[in-house]
DNA sequence: TCAATAGTGTCTGTTAGACATTATGGA
DNA sequence: TCCATAATGTCTAACAGACACTATTGA
């Protein structure tokens, strides 16, 4: 990954009215495009660095909570509310941070894919496996937001929020494999979805395309009363 | 839990020489006591709030990053480098600090249970199952550290670094059980460790005890050369 | 008929937990 | 002798991945 520290942190601009944080609010934007994860990127202010980007951010205001401001700042540059957010973490040490913030907290979201991407301009989305020039600090808020997708992805319904709201199960696992960024086994993928009792079929079949056709599904997880969930064995995956 | 919430926030008492920031630096302390967790707890320093506590806190000075600063809080308050230490969050959003700070950045961290506990006075551990009156903000820390230190467990040798440099597998064990807080089972314990080659025996035995003496094991992790981790099936853990 | 996609059945190796058994010391 | 703890062997159920096969559409 290429990096980029802006020389002098420009001074945050002074604003009128309301109370605005010492601390950015900073958000690892992503949507799926093709078979990859896209993020979002703004292009920097500094007309000397046309080729030089940054993450969305924003400073919180009044007594906006944390993740109040994050989904402020993905509508600001998607226009869409997050179908997931969830905070990554503080990132100070040193890192460079492009408004000058002494101090960032780092969200990670999701939007569907859609044609009005607002691409145009001064926003892009670029391949997480080839991401544009970033001021040090959001690198590695790019990074941790990553893993902190992927680690999330067994536990959120992020898969399902991002689907529309009927969906074939190849596309479920399309989506799965696209946000995990790894190949997952078709028949082992659809045993543990059918034991996890989170999808049921519709009467619906999909008209389009030129294979056999598919089912469609919906995201309908049945609240498992009583059902105990096994506790997992100890994992020892240290190195 | 019992809940307290400071009513006017102490305004942070102004020091002489290096920058202090804004945000404050809190920290979930954990260390073993008995069959449980313990977490360190600072008295409030306001005489009619005896009763309340508080977490282990600072703020950063000059340009120190973020985990030196939780460093220096638990060697403040327990006397000891922590034996593992890891970032949880950033906590705002309304929830009350009684240092006033308007962000706060926690760690989780743990040290050896030790004789000197420094129990004494000020500071005074209790067992996570029956925390002290807390401001918000610090029973939400206490809560998120918990979750944070367990699932860290299986993918850092924080049991390791709590025990002596030989251990036998059963104290080994009982230090999983503590960390996880539940019960595991002791031949699938053993069965994935010897697979993991985590430990080595050593060529000594425990000689106190009434019953069978046991092989101490030092943590002697052999970086498995090529061989690559199997990827793990996709959980549907939802719900 | 062929290509492409959907969906399923069977087999096998691995693993986790239950259970039982042996081993070895102290009271 | 009895008890407590350590250590290990065997069995079974669950599961994940490989593989092959059937099913159904459009070109």
């Amino acid at each position: 990954m290429r990096d980029w520290d802006p020389a002098p942190p420009a001074t945050p601009s002074p604003r009128a009215s309301p109370r605005r944080s010492s601390h950015s609010i900073d958000v690892v934007l992503f949507t799926p495009r093709g078979r990859q994860l896209a993020v979002l990127c703004v292009r920097a202010a500094d007309p000397r660095a046309r080729e030089h980007w940054q993450l969305p951010s924003d400073r919180t205001e009044g007594d906006e909570s944390l993740e109040s401001a994050a989904r402020r700042v993905v509508r600001a540059a998607s226009g869409l509310d997050p179908a997931w957010i969830e905070q990554v973490g503080a990132f100070a040490d040193g890192l460079a941070h492009p408004a000058g913030a002494e101090l960032s907290v780092a969200f990670v979201a999701v939007i569907p894919s859609s044609a009005d991407e607002r691409a145009a301009g001064e926003h892009a989305w670029f391949s997480v496996s080839e991401p544009p020039l970033l001021p040090a600090r959001h690198r590695a808020m790019l990074e941790a937001g990553v893993g902190a997708l992927r680690t999330r992805v067994d536990y959120a319904p992020i898969a399902f929020h991002l689907l529309p709201p009927q969906f074939t199960l190849s596309e479920l696992q399309r989506m799965y494999e696209l946000l995990l960024g790894r190949r997952l086994h078709k028949a082992s993928f659809r045993r543990a979805l059918a034991a996890a009792r989170l999808v049921e079929a519709t009467e619906e079949w999909r008209s389009e395309g030129r294979g056999r056709p598919a089912q469609f599904y919906r995201f309908a997880p049945r609240t498992r009363s009583g059902a105990r969930r096994a506790a997992r064995a100890v994992r020892f995956d240290l190195l």
